[in-house]
This record gives structure tokens, sequence and C-alpha cells, in this order.
DNA sequence: TATTGTTATACTCTATAACTATA
DNA sequence: TATAGTTATAGAGTATAACAATA
């Protein structure tokens, strides 16, 4: 677990490095990332993918929003809630991120084999799973 | 990457919940399980296992010595430098923490094949290295 | 001169409780 | 009544730059 936090810190620093132009925070990065990644999520499910409040993301989107990366559109189905979708150019910025991660996973675990990789996964889904 | 920070944070929160009488935060938690397996760091040592700035760790140093958990015992080789030692009961707290940490572990990767696990810590010592 | 660690500062992350609007 | 999300609040995490003590 020590080397699990360890890891994903020193993913996350190099992360911040290779995007450093861009400006964004961590928790800024892994949402739009998220959202990417996950299309228009609502607050309540993305508080479940990134694992923090939906109080502490409100500020989060509201930087994200104000920058023009990302809107709040009103859910017609459930008017309590959002559908947080990508501006074009919040969808430029999220490619970046996404190329970056691919490039750090890609140079990160080029040395693995497939089986090595499987374990990985296998036990990163273990962990979410279990706790 | 994104599926790493993720198990990064379930982690931490049910570390959070399994020791939660504890009342220390996740940075503490990290620093005591960082000297119960590292022995007695310095600050730069103990900035470099857990990713965070020596500016950061001060005010949770401060937390832990005023709490009777750690000592800053300066170092006589070099006097620049302190020596970051567990007391007797923090070494208890530490003790838990680190039973804690072993018992979430086993829970989690309990259903993980030997092969599994060693190309999970293949990938997690890849990231450190090549991030 | 360089390094270790702290201090001062500023901003972000984080959660809880109270609140509004909607279901 | 219950749920989605925000607001208000308070505390902790984070880094940078300036600093003191030591190497």
């Amino acid at each position: 677990m020590l080397a699990l936090q360890r890891a994903t810190h020193h993913t996350l620093h190099a992360l911040s490095t290779a995007l450093a132009d861009l400006r964004l925070t961590a928790a800024e990065t892994n949402v739009l990332a998220n959202l990417a990644a996950g299309g228009a999520l609502n607050v309540s499910q993305l508080s479940a993918e990134t694992g923090t409040k939906p109080s502490t993301l409100t500020n989060v989107l509201d930087r994200l929003e104000d920058r023009g990366y990302l809107s709040r559109e009103l859910d017609v189905q459930d008017r309590r809630s959002f559908r947080l979708t990508l501006t074009k150019q919040g969808t430029v910025i999220a490619d970046r991120i996404g190329t970056a991660i691919t490039e750090l996973e890609n140079r990160a675990l080029a040395g693995l084999s497939p089986n090595q990789l499987a374990g990985f996964h296998a036990a990163l889904a273990a962990f979410e799973k279990a706790c």
C-alpha cells in the first residue's frame, strides 16, 4: 500500500510536469481526464469516479467552468442534477491530458510482459473491490 | 493511471476508517508508517519516501511531535539535520498502522495468484522508476 | 558557497453541516 | 421525505521564496 501511494504520487508529479503549461491542479486534471473517459457525467458519478465529495468538486468545477473547459447543463430528466460536459476547448485540453497519460503509461510500463500487466490490473481491481 | 489513483484513494479511505479512533490524517498516518518501515530517517529522506516537500512535512511533524509520537533528534554527524525517531507511544501507534495495512492488503489481494502479485509489484516499481 | 530544515505566505483540497430546489 | 448539488466554514495539504544554522 505504501508503494501504491508512492507510485501515485510519482505519476501525479510526472503528469503535472508534462502538462505544466496548462496550469491545472491535480484535481482539475483528474476531473477533465475522467470526463473525457466517461462522457457527460453528473456530479455524483464524478464524485464516485474521483473518490471526492460533491462539495469538494464544486470549486474545481467552478474554476473549470470559468476557464471555459466545461459546462453544467441542467438534466431535463432530473432537474436536480447537471450533466457535466466538456466544451470544445475543454475537449482539446482533455485530449492533451489523455495523450500525456498514455505516453507516461507506455513509457513506464514498456518493459513489462502482458502477464505482469494483467496482474497489475487485477490487483488494482481487487483494491477497489475490497476497499 | 486513473485506476491507480482511484485504488490509492480507496485504500486511503479504508485505512482511515479502520484507524478512525486514532484521529490521524492521511499524511500523519503515512509519515508514521514510513518511519516504522524505514527506521530513523531525516526530513529529506522522509520527503523522498512520501513524495512531499520538506516544508510540507514541517507541520505534520510538529503535530506528531506535539502528540508525543516522534522526536526530532539532532544528528551529531550533521548538525543541520534531524533523525526522526518514533517514541514508545509512537511505535505502538505505528505498529497498529502497520497491522491495519497488512490486514487490508491481505484481504484485498487474497484472491490473487503469486504471479499476479509479482506483476503488480513490477508495475509499481516501473512507475516509480520512470516517473 | 551549498545544504538542511523552518518560517511566512498563498492557494488548493477536503469534509461536515446547513441549505435550496427538485423528486 | 429523500436526493442532487451548492454554500459556508474550518482545517489540512501543497509549494515557493526567504531565512538561519551548519557544512
